[in-house]
DNA sequence: CTTGAGATGCCCT
DNA sequence: GGGCATCTCAAGA
């Protein structure tokens, strides 16, 4: 079942976590596909300089500082798109990113949109990977996860066991380029990197901050 | 297997 | 104008 409002609106490193396991849907005029979801991160607030509304409220960050449960799409090096859901309550401006699913349903859909010849773990495995494979673009950016087009639903798989490690590429945030805010499934090949730069296993997603 | 460079456009100073 | 929450390909060990 689609997942509904409440849950967006928790702390984030709750929803981060607890978005590992879940399964991301997107559904086009022909197709739906359809991937679980293995790894996030946590971009958490103004403080957080990793966090792209540490510049503060603009036209980009605008849709960080509204309701939860919507995407936050935006482009990244030129060519990638990178999908986004926002959490928690309008004025605080935090978001989840999707690094990474496993695909389940529409598989070659999302194989042909990745260009063909790539194998099943060459289909998700990245944020900008899995935009192209689910033709997610700016387009999205701020459609709500309540409606037809994109959403996250709870299938009641297993999550498996959910390792935490520093952010990919947010060397430049200073204090939290170490925070432990990326969440990912141990040894799932969708995953992006294994590299585990001071990774540990997430317990609950209140145990820890740091 | 690992490393490094280039592609490319939007955002904000 | 500088920099970026990335990816691919080609070259080297």
């Amino acid at each position: 079942m689609k997942l509904r409002r409440h849950f967006y609106a928790d702390p984030t490193l709750e929803v981060a976590r607890g978005l590992i396991g879940k399964v991301l849907v997107r559904a086009t005029g022909r197709t739906i596909m359809a991937g679980r979801i293995v790894e996030t991160e946590a971009y958490v607030g103004q403080d957080d300089l990793a966090c792209h509304a540490s510049k503060g409220r603009t036209r980009r960050t605008e849709i960080m500082f509204g309701p939860p449960g919507h995407a936050y799409v935006y482009l990244v090096y030129g060519m990638y798109s990178c999908l986004n859901v926002v959490t928690e309550e309008p004025g605080y401006p935090a978001a989840v990113l999707i690094r990474a699913i496993e695909p389940l349903d529409g598989t070659e859909q999302m194989r042909r949109n990745r260009g063909g010849g790539v194998q099943d773990t060459g289909i998700g495995s990245g944020p900008g990977k899995l935009c192209q494979a689910m033709s997610v673009d700016r387009r999205l950016n701020a459609v709500s996860l309540s409606g037809s087009r994109l959403w996250i639903e709870d299938r009641g798989l297993e999550p498996g066991t959910i390792l935490r490690s520093p952010r990919i590429g947010v060397d430049y945030a200073g204090p939290f380029r170490d925070k432990l805010w990326r969440f990912f499934v141990r040894e799932n090949p969708h995953v992006s990197k294994h590299r585990l730069n001071g990774a540990g296993i997430a317990r609950s997603g209140k145990s820890r901050e740091s």
